[in-house]
DNA sequence: TCTGGTTTTGCACACGTGTGCATAATATCG
DNA sequence: CGATATTATGCACACGTGTGCAAAACCAGA
């Protein structure tokens, strides 16, 4: 059905090995013939077979992608960055979605190594260890982003979530907060760690406690767990005045959960988030964020690992590279100073 | 690096063909060899090359999936449910994001024919008929999703948007609303013109006519774009009561521009949105909307891609399937009965 | 033990492509 | 024209897997 090499041979009285070499430009194979060769390929519309190619050449043209969740926007746009990169060097794309489950990964390790991708990238940062190390001991070249066991893998992209958690925590303190509550995601490993590292180093150094019950996690990251979340701090005796959430997308889910309970944002209460999704400008407020670069994540995972793949392997010399990039605050109309009432209190309790 | 079926052959002493038959459970082998060579395979943690496989079989047991942007939440429900299908039938999905760009397209084309997929499933409605044609040539089976182009596909999988589109529009319109906009997204093919269909259907049913001026299209399916079509709309000498939006996606931004001109909705202004994805549910107010059954919609191609891929081609009747799946209206808080002052203005016009 | 039937396994080939090495064709020089 | 060097091409093999057909092994009956 498709055209093949041997179709071109037949067509132009020249054998398969010369189509081929002709194809690929080899300089062993006259001008002349060369041509012929690839008008005819053109006028049959001939593509090569991965398959074939694949096998012959012990690689594959493609970079596996593992990813916690397909729906979240923010891996959508770090995939972005990615496949730009990818395309631009002739690779494509093997995606796969973990949604945090056992089963799931092991399936996926299981593809990408019956595919033979040439390399995987793996942005979850909770990818189970076992199969991370299944990955590693079958031989690929791994990029990982904000990996929990990085140190595992020797080439990593991190985004700086305990500087980005710091200036967030920062903002509302500067604004006036004083009691400050984090809302983090219990299955997000690495990322909500580094940004509950960040929130309480920030605290710590404005010389500010956090009590126990200001430390709430939830157990996924859909605007339902923040809501579910919100509802958890909002009932405390001493409720928070700013809430510092794992992601925008928890942040989203609080600023519903505040409303329902009659609370307006920032006037009774500030809400932040993190990762500037799309929606994140959407909201009403505006959320106050911490603009993570995406794309630029993505695109850096991309080209570290096409740098691997492009390393002669007899001139490979052991050495891990770690990037860290950096976002930047993006203060919208979610954070405002505390309320009065809030202040007012503060001030009763040291008298 | 990777076991092949000839290290096993070497370790149990019987022929590469064997381990092949036994492996696929071939009757002809022995129970006893079959146990060896299995346990074999197992502790040398043997998996099949994907290429050699696909190469021999002419079966990649991959489906190729192309939407029109990874991003966009509607899709992502649409290829969990694809996704989920798939893997439960032992296939693995290829997926590409065409952006609505005929360049990528081409390049997906191109991608989809030389890695052989098994078939291809199409979730943009406004893929190029060019490009369209190119698969259905190259003779891969394709369902393709609410394609403006389905005629020429022969199994097809539709949302009753004209149905749906009524349903909004007559929701409206039983609120008290005489003065509705549609706000389109002009990239969108198919899709946008049923949703225009219904909408006008309804308003015609209902006696009502309809400005040129109430019908606006932006170009593109981001909030951003929502924005800028409400900013034309609400400028109007006589500003609609209702929008009925292409997608929730629009009505997202829709929402934010009526809050920039201190509109309330949906005390001043009601607003609709399509598809209820996640975040409709988080917005302020939560929006009015029409609840497709994305990942149905998934499922269902999926499995009529896999049908077409398990018969016979031998037995094959041309034999043409059109599903059509219906969703649901979602009253929520973004729609409500027209203010006053535009009633008692409606009252004195006809007056 | 021999013959025939059944079961089990291996040989040979091939899917489409790439490449080392040998051979054929061409060009140049004496 | 013949010899030598250079250029261009083809042969043969192989990547890992699957399968038709032949051969080998096994079993049962005369």
């Amino acid at each position: 059905m498709p055209t093949t090499i041997k179709d071109i041979a037949k067509r132009t009285g020249v054998s398969h090995s010369t189509v081929s070499r002709a194809l690929r430009g080899d300089p062993l194979i006259s001008f002349e013939t060369t041509s012929r060769i690839r008008q005819a390929a053109n006028e049959m519309a001939y593509l090569p077979s991965a398959a074939a190619r694949s096998l012959k050449t012990n690689r594959s043209q493609v970079l596996g992608v593992i990813v916690s969740s397909i729906d979240d926007p923010f891996f959508s746009e770090i995939v972005f960055g990615i496949e730009e990169a990818a395309q631009e060097a002739g690779y494509r794309l093997f995606m796969a979605a973990s949604q945090h489950d056992p089963a799931r990964e092991q399936k996926i390790v299981q593809a990408m190594m019956e595919h033979r991708t040439d390399g995987v990238i793996i942005c979850s940062s909770s990818f189970s260890p076992n199969q991370g190390r299944q990955l590693l001991d079958y031989g690929f070249p791994i990029v990982v982003v904000n990996h929990q066991g990085a140190e595992n893998f020797h080439y990593s992209i991190f985004h700086d979530d305990v500087d980005g958690s710091r200036q967030v925590t920062r903002h509302l303190i500067e604004l006036g907060h004083r009691r400050i509550a984090y809302l983090g995601n219990s299955l997000s490993g690495r990322t909500t760690l580094d940004r509950l590292t960040g929130f309480k180093a920030e605290l710590q150094a404005a010389g500010l406690t956090v009590p126990l019950e200001y430390i709430h996690h939830v157990a996924g990251n859909d605007p339902q767990f923040g809501m579910d979340g919100s509802k958890f701090l909002l009932k405390l005796e001493l409720p928070p005045t700013a809430i510092v959430c794992f992601n925008d997308m928890l942040a989203i889910g609080v600023l519903k959960g505040c409303r329902e309970v009659g609370l307006n944002v920032p006037d009774d209460i500030s809400v932040t988030g993190f990762d500037n999704i799309t929606f994140s400008a959407y909201t009403h407020p505006p959320l106050t964020t911490f603009d993570q670069p995406k794309q630029s994540i993505g695109s850096e995972a991309a080209r570290l690992l096409l740098d691997l793949l492009d390393t002669n392997p007899d001139d490979k010399v052991f050495q891990p590279k770690e990037i860290i990039l950096k976002g930047r605050l993006l203060v919208r109309n979610s954070s405002a100073a505390p309320p009065l009432s809030a202040i007012s209190k503060k001030v009763s309790t040291r008298n």
